[in-house]
RNA sequence: GGGCCCGUAGCUCAGUUGGCUAGAGCGCACCCCUGAUAAGGGUGAGGUCGAACGUUCGAAUCGUUUCGGGCCCA
């Protein structure tokens, strides 16, 4: 700029009152709030705003319980954290803000598999397993679980530095960690109340096993590898033929037929005088001896064939594919009928026909295996009906061995079968099997099994294929599913208290006790409960929390309810490390045996052996209603007002929460769930690693800073898929900057204000001016009704948890109300009246109350930055921490009174606007400051506003009403023939020369004092 | 395969009980301002409402089917 010009511009520009602000533009957010939140823990943030609210309770101040969800304490966050934890901590902040008691104690689930399976692989690859190995049983636990503990602690602690740096306000001095002793404790108790509700039970269940290593595994503990089976098509010989030939309606063979015997030929309806068979594939032949049905589906359809010779039925549309897998030549079918009728039909198995009864000795059966049953064995060796049987392989007819898969398994329930398991831990059959196989290896029992059935003729095919199947991921070596004794929650058994099931409870209370947001996940929450089966609690692992069972050399179990809670009282001192460093009597030490009336007779507690089970870690978890929420704040607080977590914890948190609360206390551990949906990629799909399609949130944050991301959790639709993608956050970052611009510009006219301290009203003496002042024409009473109404809005979106509409609204208002309409108008005031004239003071009273207003409803979701403007619109030292807009609540409304044809005028508005971009295109008249605009007012209801206002609401010098002329357009008037205040810009019609020369309008001399 | 859910302008979303030429913001294009300036203001162009049938005088809105996607299960 050359010295004359600048000499020109500046000539008034120094008397103007131009903004000036130390609030930054850039908000340099990856720098600045770590320094908030240095000085939120320094001046103790959560716990000054929690005494504040609990003292405001005391005076009749509402209560707001949220439960936190814990994370698994493993690895880094990512988004969907990000996302949840965003969400929980403005729910808390909004709650806060409203004025309540809301704690927020963050959590983590420290137990469980994945922490100690990558404990166990860097064991590994340290080379230190072998010396872990050696140990004795308990020694060996205890190496494990502090190694365990390490790295949960390890990953707390990062963890919940991001979480801090998300700006969550949380009590992390004082989180809950479902590994610490008062927690272990509390679980414990939980569980006694479960078993004294008589919930809790021991049975048999087919689980992942593994011989090489003689242990249970769990899904996180199987790797896929190739293998080499043999895949095999069995012919299993109906019992009764003819029931097989009526079941597909082929008429009676009558008498005079049987001379056709020989000459058979089938295809016009006649029976085949030989019998049926019923054709199944495995590709674990040395499963067969456990064999105890076939299940078939009862809706398919399924044919009786001549295959080469033999009878069999085989899933109608699996003919020609089993056919054509064998080589068959000679195919025909000769009937056809629903797996339905086949229901029932019984069989001889191919292995026991030589042995006495047909049948393995099932009497000699642990009790376990046969307590659902009523020892008939009816349906053994029988046709059963399954959900699960498919038609995408094999023959449609599913070999079923209930002791070696967890299909079979089901349906031996529900069949009464017995649940047969004839491998021994070591994976050798015991001696409830044919003499040949006895201590015989399952892999090597599987050539000798086929060899078997082709020598007794009952195979139709095999040959070896290769698969990927599961294996043990410490030894390498194949996995087998075996039926073991695991510890179940009844989720059909009847409480001893009022007969009423889980089951019904929990559908009872999804059903009216409970709300859910968004309502859909009532119908998902009830559909899960009315498929979930009974629950298994057992793990056979090291890192957990024991189930505190002991066993008496003759098989029965100590574990009553007086039991469990001395142990629980063990375990609050010194944790669950003391179940595997104690003998039963140190454990048992607060325990009074004889005063134990449910616990079995006669037992002598020296002699009693530890049981090595862990709990599943979701029991855990779903304990926290009581080890967390009753256990710090009292009862009373149960239920808890909101759970709010991803839509998968309806079949996790949600659900395990719901069902121990309802056997433990009878009544739901929460009123309402809120659920968000998934994170997805831009185009839909799921985020994961192997896609490389992911965002890391450490990259996030460093890239756009809390506030920003943060107000991207805000702007979505959380409740269904969320895609997100990292142009996303820019969109988020471009409207965080409108929104921060805002409260710029209101900060940057309020430098020379002096605010209302300590909340008192405006007055006399001060800058600001007392509402009584204003007048429902005032364009300052339009800007604070707006400002009203959107602070109506927001709460009321904020108590829907509708961060969406609240943000929406909360960038509109600052966008439009404030940024084109409100504050382009006042400018002139603003720059141009005098410093202390009214009608700027006016205004800058309303910017006032609207920027702390709006702080205040900010302060939720962008805790920084609301924190930061709010602390500078207060002119607070930057060293003091005391004050912070989150000590706040949220802003009475002004109540002022709005002119009802306001409305009018912005419609008005809208028309000069039009008729002002006409002028721009149709002529040379750009600058709206040398136009006078024409507006139409038929009604008559525009007179009674200031000119001025409206005058400034265009951007114009002038604004003349026409009410003769109807509802027409508006109309521009050049004035660029009137002179010009050289201060102001405006042609008014009162710029004349002045006393120093210059061009002034007269409100301009007047307030340049010439 | 089953349960629950989603699919409206390039993007993110509004669209009450079916009813005016389907709306908003962002982005984009063009223009203005240069005293909010790596800011501010104005105007405008963008959609066969995933697809197909059906119910209806009339459907983005109701029903059926289908395609694509997500979560949970099998």
């Amino acid at each position: 700029m050359t010295t004359e010009a600048s000499e020109k511009q500046s000539k008034y520009k120094g008397t103007l009152n131009l903004p000036r602000t130390s609030f930054a533009m850039k908000a340099n957010l990856v720098q600045n709030e770590p320094s908030s939140l240095k000085r939120w823990e320094a001046a103790g943030l959560y716990e000054r705003v929690q005494a504040q609210r609990s003292a405001n309770a005391v005076a009749g101040g509402a209560t707001f319980v949220f439960h936190d969800g814990p994370p698994y304490a493993n690895g880094l966050l990512h988004l969907g954290h990000l996302l949840n934890k965003s969400l929980k901590d403005m729910v808390v902040r909004i709650a806060l803000m409203e004025g309540k008691v809301c704690p927020y104690i963050p959590g983590w689930d420290c137990h469980g598999l994945p922490i100690e399976h990558k404990v166990m692989q860097d064991l590994a690859e340290k080379g230190k397993l072998a010396k872990i190995a050696g140990l004795e049983a308990d020694a060996r636990r205890m190496a494990v679980r502090r190694e365990c503990r390490a790295h949960a602690e390890k990953w707390i602690k990062v963890q919940m530095e991001q979480m801090k740096r998300l700006l969550t306000l949380a009590d992390y001095v004082h989180p809950y960690l479902t590994m610490d002793p008062a927690y272990e404790g509390s679980t414990l108790e939980v569980f006694a109340d479960l078993i004294d509700a008589g919930l809790v039970y021991r049975q048999l269940k087919s689980v992942h096993w593994s011989p090489a290593n003689e242990t249970a595994l769990a899904d996180a503990e199987l790797e896929y590898y190739d293998r080499e089976d043999p895949s095999i098509y069995v012919d299993f010989e109906a019992e009764d033929q003819d029931a097989v030939y009526d079941a597909f309606d082929l008429p009676s063979r009558g008498e005079a037929n049987e001379a056709e015997e020989e000459s058979e030929v089938d295809g016009h309806g006649g029976r085949p005088n030989q019998r049926p068979c019923f054709m199944i594939w495995t590709t674990t032949p040395w499963t067969l001896p456990a064999n105890v049905a076939i299940a078939v589906h009862k809706d398919a359809e399924y044919a009786l064939v001549r295959i080469d010779g033999n009878v069999t039925v085989i899933a109608k549309e699996l003919v020609e594919k089993v056919a054509k897998a064998g080589k068959a030549e000679d195919v025909r079918v000769l009937a056809v009928t629903k797996g339905s009728r086949l229901v029932g039909l019984r069989y001889r198995h191919p292995l026991y026909a030589e042995v006495a009864g047909g049948m393995p000795d099932f009497s000699a059966l642990p009790k376990e295996a046969t307590r659902h049953a009523d020892g008939s064995w009816k349906n053994v060796y029988t046709i059963v009906a399954a959900e699960y049987v498919t038609l995408d392989d094999g023959t449609g007819l599913v070999h079923t061995a209930p002791g070696h898969g967890a299909d079979d398994y089901r349906t031996g329930l529900a069949e009464r079968l017995p649940i047969y398991c004839p491998v021994r831990e070591d994976g050798t059959y015991d001696t409830s099997v044919p003499a040949w196989l006895h201590g015989k290896s399952i892999w090597d029992a599987n050539k000798e099994v086929v060899a078997a059935l082709e020598t007794s003729g009952h195979m139709f095919f095999h040959h070896m294929f290769t698969h990927s199947y599961p294996h043990d991921w410490r030894g390498k070596s194949p996995v087998i599913f075996r039926a073991t004794e695991q510890w179940f929650i009844g989720v059909d058994t009847a409480r001893k208290a009022d007969g009423v099931t889980l089951r019904e409870a929990a559908l009872r209370g999804t059903e009216s006790g409970v709300g859910f947001v968004p309502e859909w996940g009532r119908n998902r929450m009830r559909g899960m409960l009315e498929s979930r089966p009974d629950w298994c609690i057992s793990r056979q692992r090291a890192w957990g929390l024991p189930i505190p069972a002991f066993y008496a050399k003759d098989g029965r179990v100590l574990m009553t309810a007086a039991s469990v809670r001395a142990v629980a009282k063990l375990v609050r001192e010194k944790g669950s490390d003391a179940w595997f460093m104690g003998s039963p009597t140190e454990i048992l030490k607060y325990y009074d045996y004889a005063a134990d009336a449910q616990a079995p007779k006669g037992l002598d507690l020296r002699s009693l052996t530890k049981g090595m089970d862990i709990f599943d870690v979701w029991f855990e978890s779903g304990c926290s209603w009581n080890s967390v929420i009753r256990e710090r704040f009292g009862k009373d607080h149960h239920p808890a007002d909101l759970y709010l977590e991803g839509s998968d914890q309806h079949r996790g948190w949600f659900q395990v929460s719901l069902l121990t609360s309802l056997g433990a206390t009878g009544a739901p551990p929460y009123k309402t769930l809120l659920t968000h949906g998934f994170i997805v990629d831009k185009d839909g799909k799921k985020m994961s690693k192997s896609l490389g399609n992911t965002l890391e949130v450490d990259a996030l944050l460093k890239e756009f800073g809390a506030d920003v991301c943060r107000w991207w959790v805000a702007t979505l639709a959380y409740d269904g898929d969320i895609k997100a993608d990292l142009e996303f956050f820019k969109t988020a970052g471009e409207q965080y900057r409108k929104v921060r611009n805002t409260l710029r510009f209101l900060l940057s006219n309020l430098d020379d204000f002096e605010a209302p301290s300590g909340g008192a009203e405006c007055g006399r003496g001060r800058a600001c001016v007392s509402k009584a002042e204003f007048k429902a024409t005032d364009l300052d009473a339009w800007a604070l009704a707006e400002f009203d109404a959107l602070s109506r809005e927001v709460r009321g979106a904020y108590a829907e948890y509708d961060f969406r509409r609240a943000t929406t609204r909360l960038f509109d208002f600052c966008n439009e109300s404030l940024s084109a309409v409100y504050l382009d108008a006042v400018k002139d005031r603003l720059y141009c009246e005098a410093p202390g004239g009214i009608r700027r003071r006016k205004t800058q009273t309303v910017l006032f109350d609207i920027a702390d207003g709006l702080c205040r409803l900010l302060a939720p979701i962008v805790p920084h930055t609301a924190d930061e403007a709010w602390r500078a619109l207060h002119k607070i030292d930057g060293k003091d921490g005391e004050r912070s807009v989150h000590l706040m609540t949220f802003a009475k409304e002004s109540g002022i009174a709005r002119d009802a044809a306001w409305d009018a005028v912005m419609k008005a508005r809208g028309l000069g606007l039009a008729a002002l971009e006409r002028a721009r295109q149709s002529s040379d008249l750009d600058n709206p400051l040398d136009t006078a605009v024409i507006l139409p007012d038929p009604e008559r209801s525009l007179g009674r506003f200031d000119p001025t206002d409206l005058a400034d609401l265009l951007g114009v010098s002038l604004v003349r009403l026409d009410s003769l002329g109807g509802a027409g357009e508006a109309k521009v008037q050049d004035l660029r023939n009137e002179p010009r205040c050289e201060r102001s810009w405006k042609r008014d019609g009162t710029v004349k020369s002045r006393s120093d020369g210059g061009m002034l309008c007269d409100r301009c001399a007047n307030a340049v004092g010439v």
